[in-house]
DNA sequence: ACATCGCAAACTGTTGACAGAGAACAGCCG
DNA sequence: CGGCTGTTCTCTGTCAACAGTTTGCGATGT
């Protein structure tokens, strides 16, 4: 069996262990990564690891020249800029998914909120977080919006895990979650553009309302 | 006189230098741009030069493995989707600067505006992109949301200005324009977020099909 | 004991070099 | 004369080394 030995470049292998790392929580918001120190754990050069990093400034590292890199970690306000972003961004993919979407494609929507359904009947809450993800990336990836559904997931998603990490959901948040994105398919299958981003829109608020509070609250704790 | 020789790093001299070269039309889209002979026309190692040419990619350029970096080049589609982004980011940023704008600001906008009134009564219409772009990219930034303000900046207004560059806008476009921005310092003076995010989302759809006319006749002539 | 100064270690920014992959081109065969 | 093949040449991906800077610790003086 002939297959190519490795496709993909190192740089890209360390930005997925680094985003991997991150995300897990492996490495701390605020902590100090050395271009230097990673190159020795990894066993490879300093080059590929600065490329890596480079590709994840702004998104989960910030960078200062002549210091370093660090892990971003950013507070409510932070957290509650995302949420802008995200409203502004997935309400206009709902929008453009309502427009183009195709009979196959809400099926599959479909299928997809019944799996949710049992998911959250069945068990605990922890699953929520990669259910809303799914959902939501789907919609971008709809959007037919290339630009969109890049920047959501170059941007908004992997900033939105780092902060699900430490952060469990309100209980019967994953219910109201759900009947919000049926809610949103609704209106998807009725092909109608404003009542789906009014729809999306609104989620992301609920979210929004639902996050933040929870975490005043145990701020206030 | 004691100053520092050089405070950025050459990365950022290189990556500055090239987004002018392609915002300026030096470089084409589609153009290949080799990493070593850019290094020797800067007379600099390729160290930086790879670092500026990985920030720029997916704004400016596009980068395959093995193959090298080009210029990107986008149709009509392309740009069609640029203004869903920009309909999306701006409409919110436009939401949020109405809820958060104070009086002193208000006051440069409408100077602003008044500028811009005396510029078109005065000249031909060439000045008018960087008039528009001035003030959505205040607005932007009186968004107070750095998320919003920092994409527009990064991976939007980039493109477009490569855009720009080959198409003149319809006559009489920046009179229209320049009255729509109006309505929008209307409401934000008058700090309601709805209308002010329907006037600007109004004002760049408008935008949108006077460009996207525009290059369908071009095309077909 | 405390503050200050100086030094050394570590790290980042940059450079030059090497190996492998792709592309262009000349030559050969049908 | 056209298509295939082997060579050469350039370019990217990667690595090791150098220079300048920041940081932290220790010595020194008060």
């Amino acid at each position: 069996m002939v297959e190519p030995i490795r496709l993909n470049s190192l740089a890209s292998e360390v930005f997925d262990r680094v985003v991997d790392a991150i995300t897990s929580g492996e490495f701390e918001p605020g902590e100090k990564l050395s271009e230097s120190k990673l190159a020795r754990e990894l066993g490879i050069s300093r080059g590929p690891i600065r490329e890596a990093l480079q590709r994840l400034e702004g998104k989960l590292v910030q960078r200062v020249p002549r210091i370093g890199v660090r892990v971003i970690e950013f507070g409510a306000d932070g957290l509650r800029q995302l949420f802008y972003l995200r409203e502004a961004m997935e309400g206009m993919a709902a929008r453009l998914a309502a427009e183009n979407i195709s009979d196959q494609d809400l099926l599959e929507l479909e299928k997809m909120l019944k799996r949710h359904e049992d998911t959250i009947r069945g068990s605990t809450a922890y699953r929520q977080k990669t259910m809303d993800e799914d959902f939501h990336f789907t919609i971008a990836r709809l959007s037919g919006c290339t630009n969109i559904s890049n920047l959501l997931l170059s941007e908004v998603y992997y900033q939105l895990r780092i902060h699900r990490l430490k952060s469990s959901s309100r209980p019967g948040r994953a219910e109201e979650a759900l009947a919000e994105h049926k809610k949103i398919l609704h209106f998807l299958r009725a092909r109608d553009p404003d009542q789906a981003e009014a729809a999306m829109r609104a989620h992301i608020r609920s979210a929004r309302e639902s996050t933040l509070a929870l975490l005043d609250a145990n701020v206030s704790v």
